[in-house]
DNA sequence: CCGATTCATCTGCCATCACAGATTCTTGAC
DNA sequence: GTCAAGAATCTGTGATGGCAGATGAATCGG
């Protein structure tokens, strides 16, 4: 009844039947983006998405202008959408925002957490932990990602939380790329610390805690051997 | 031969006719924003600026999607196109992501400002203090923009600015607002200072005074009265 | 066998058309 | 005069088709 028409879109669950085609497109393309399933330096196509997603171009294109603006993807007019590839000075500045967007949206958001969203909390880490251990990658990072946004939204979502997002975004294919390098063996779980200080109500603590599993998890970047890309592009 | 067809594009200079039309829409679009000329919950339609701009919907629709991802406009299904109105909780949060941004990026680039970009900021500052003068709304906020940006672009452009400018983006049309009930006699040229601090290559001078900027500018609000919406629209 | 040129293909880009829901104005009944 | 029902209009949305430039492969000349 939702929609009466429907040609051919089976091929994906759709997640909502109700909003526009080129929202649910960018809500699976960002999944894909934070969730580390595309390559940096990788190339998209308008027409290629189109005709995965069982869509026609134009939501698709809406969707990566979308992307474009949240710098998850270049628009290089008249030839290729690329996924941007990493070097040095960019991983350096999206480690620095997050160590000063992050610690400030959790402390913002902890009054907010009440015991319900603390057990879904817990929940979460523990699957992050089981993603662990079964070398799940995808599924880690995904987890990850519910970890510390399921902080950070307990206070509705704000300009903060957007850029939070934004940063998310663009290091999630990076990311992906070294965890593929180093393992999962090597990857600890450092949240913790911060349901602790969570419980506690203390929001010194979980500003710490926050500030150290962000520099434990990309400083594991630094300890792998940098594989930056050389900026070729442009 | 570029466009056989033409019906009326004559409006406008057309900033950079080798650039994609969507890229265009935007720019324009963005500057309309920064120096706030469009109104806090105004309505905006695709087929308006699609004539408007001598251009078809398409590319006025992909540039509306990157200022959607940029918060600059929410965009409502079956509904409208609408600029966001301002409310304490989101005027705070936005204040507060400056803060934390701007000064970060001000000393990032301090080191790359030469002498001939000094010069360039101190004729915007002049600039600037004739707009505050000659009453000229307008021309005071496009001058704050590029002084700011003068400023953090030093340092060739990153993710870092690239926040900033979506803040900017997002309290441009309400700053427009708040001035235009406070009138420009109030504005008081803040930079002195941090043109101060750039020439003395002092860093923690110049952090303290685009800190100061930002809390004198936005703390004019607080004075002239909270002039919020009520947030009305879901 | 190697290099340069041409041609087929693929790309993003944009204009156009059609559709369904929402809004607004008109119209009608009481 | 008031209010509700219906129609005209306006909205975002999405599919389609075609254009120009870029890419890459096949072809031709040496």
């Amino acid at each position: 009844m939702a929609s009466t028409r429907r040609p051919e879109t089976g091929a994906r669950p759709a997640p909502d039947a109700a909003a526009p085609l080129h929202s649910n497109v960018h809500a699976e393309l960002s999944r894909r983006f934070i969730t580390g399933r595309v390559v940096p330096g990788g190339l998209l196509s308008t027409r290629g998405l189109a005709e995965e997603l069982g869509v026609s171009q134009t939501p698709v294109r809406e969707a990566l202008s979308r992307l474009a603006a949240e710098g998850a993807v270049q628009i290089r007019s008249k030839r290729r959408i690329v996924v941007p590839t990493m070097t040095e000075l960019r991983f350096r500045e999206l480690l620095r925002c997050r160590e000063l967007l992050e610690p400030e949206a959790a402390v913002r958001a902890l009054p907010h957490i009440d015991g319900k969203r603390l057990r879904r909390i817990r929940r979460v880490d523990e699957a992050i932990g089981a993603a662990i251990r079964d070398g799940d990658l995808h599924a880690y990072m995904q987890g990850n990602f519910d970890f510390h946004f399921l902080i950070y939204d307990a206070q509705p979502r704000g300009i903060l939380n957007r850029l939070i997002e934004i940063l998310w975004l663009q290091f999630g294919p990076y990311m992906r790329v070294v965890y593929g390098r180093v393992g999962t063996a090597n990857l600890t779980d450092q949240h913790e610390m911060a349901i602790r200080a969570i419980g506690a109500h203390d929001a010194a603590a979980l500003r710490r805690a926050i500030l150290a599993d962000i520099r434990d998890g990309m400083g594991l970047i630094g300890k792998s051997g940098f594989v930056y890309a050389r900026d070729t592009d442009l």
